[in-house]
Parts: structure tokens; C-alpha cells; sequence
DNA sequence: TTAACATATGAGCAATTGTTCATATGAACA
DNA sequence: TGTTCATATGAACAATTGCTCATATGTTAA
């Protein structure tokens, strides 16, 4: 038994089969991975984080995180995709806003995790 | 007035002075982007839906995602040093489990605003 | 229409990341 | 002690990512 993915022996099938049974769909999981992508750097981080404040243009986001409208331009548009903004046009200008109500939860679970005291095992690592 | 990041003349310097006094430190944002980081990839998001169900060694997990003993233990590495998995030794095998309250909240409304239905606006990106 | 401006986007490049392969570590047992 | 086994780790490589630069798009005003 077994794949030729682990030489060991001592696998423990039975919880494997339990396990591989509860878990979601692997769809579910790869769109949760590409979910959290996109938290995951400091640009988009931050680009939400003033979006938490007020309704934004892209200059002004360029302006606040002392970055090239280009570079916002081109994380506004992940953003976008990941559906975590949503864009309104006023002549020329374009004010980006979040759009979900979710995001304030994950962002702030995510907080919490950030802001929780080490626990002695950890200091050692 | 205005830095060289962005050549437009229309920045909301107001709104941008009350963003940035609101925002929260730079560093607690670039831990954040660390953290959502490490939740942005298949594998350790599969490693993790795993370990909600059951306490498993290496190998388990190995097995269980199809992958080598090697690649998992490299991302289980990866969990660790995020403070999101901690390990007990039981002679040669090595069992890892969840290591915070948190994490469940961070991957449900993960999968909150993922199962939320698309409107119909982002239908058409 | 033409000029000016706010934003979007494609190509290119450097930096980062996830896996593989080989090997090291460290515990159990003969 | 030496061997076996479960896990950890370093180097290397391919793939991905975020930024820059140049330019395209689309709107406003002259």
C-alpha cells in the first residue's frame, strides 16, 4: 500500500480516508489559495487598507503609498479581478471603493493572528 | 504640490492627510501581507484544511495531497515559522496540528466571499 | 478637432517562490 | 555499534510575480 510518494510505512490510512473524505473540493481550496494571492503583498495590503478609510482615485492612492500610478493601476486591476474593489467613473478620474463585506472580517482575523503574544516555544525558533 | 509618483494634479490631499493618520502602521501591514502569504498557496492551504479534520504526521499528509515527503515537509517548514501549525514528536514520527483559534475564522470567511455569487457586473470582466 | 490629463495595459526584467534531488539529522531497534 | 526509518534541509531550477517604462485608451475642455 501506498503511493511512491512517501517511503514510509507507517501511514495511517484509516484517518487518511477520514480526512480525504471531510475535506472541501480541491476547486474550493485552489480559489481560497488564489484568494488569500492576493492579500498577500504589502502593495494590495495597503491599497485595501485605505480603501477601509474612503473612496480613493488612483492618484491619490499613488499620492498616500508614495508609489507610481502605474504600479497601483496594475494591482487595482488584481484587485478587481479578485472582486475585492469595485470602480466608479467620474469624468476622467476613477474612485475605487471595496466591495465586499467579507474582506473587514478576513483582514481582521488576520489582525488578531499578527497581534496575538508569541508563546514561549516560538521564541526559540 | 504632490510627489514625482504620480503626475496628476487632482490628488485629494485632504482626504489623504485623514487616510493616512487612520491607517494602521506600515509594519503591522507588511506582517499581515506575510501572513496572507503564507495562506496563498495550494498545498499549504490543503495541508491546513487537512489538519482541521485530524492531528497527522508527515507522511499522512504526504500521501494524502499526492505529493513527496519532501515538498510537504518544506511547507510545513513554512506553517511553522507563521506561527499556524505546531508539532509533537512521538519517536521518529512527527505530528503536526493547528496552532491558533484563528485560522479557522481567516479560512471561512475566505470561503465566505468566495461561495458569494458573482453579481452581474463581474460577469462581464 | 486638438491638446491635456487620468487611468489602463503590454513587454521586459529582477526578485521571489515551490518543487525536486541529494543528503543530513536524529530516534528506534537489532 | 550499525542499520533502518521518519523527517528536515540545502542547492538548483523553473515558474510566477511586482515593478518600470513606454504607450494606449478614453474623457474633458479649448
Amino acid at each position: 500500500m501506498g503511493d511512491e510518494f512517501c517511503s514510509c510505512d507507517i501511514v495511517h490510512e484509516n484517518v487518511i480516508e477520514m480526512v480525504k473524505k471531510k475535506m472541501p473540493q480541491e476547486e474550493k481550496l485552489y480559489d481560497l489559495a488564489e484568494l488569500f494571492k492576493v492579500f498577500g503583498d504589502t502593495t494590495r495590503v495597503k491599497i485595501i487598507s485605505a480603501l477601509f478609510e474612503a473612496e480613493l482615485c488612483v492618484c491619490d492612492i499613488a499620492e498616500l503609498l508614495h508609489m507610481t500610478q502605474s504600479a497601483i493601476s496594475h494591482q487595482l486591476r488584481v484587485l478587481r479581478q479578485a472582486r475585492l474593489v469595485k470602480h466608479r467613473k467620474e469624468g476622467k478620474v476613477v474612485f475605487y471603493s471595496l466591495d465586499d463585506e467579507h474582506i473587514k472580517n478576513i483582514f481582521n482575523q488576520g489582525l488578531k493572528h499578527i497581534l496575538e503574544p508569541r508563546g514561549f516555544e516560538y521564541a526559540l525558533q
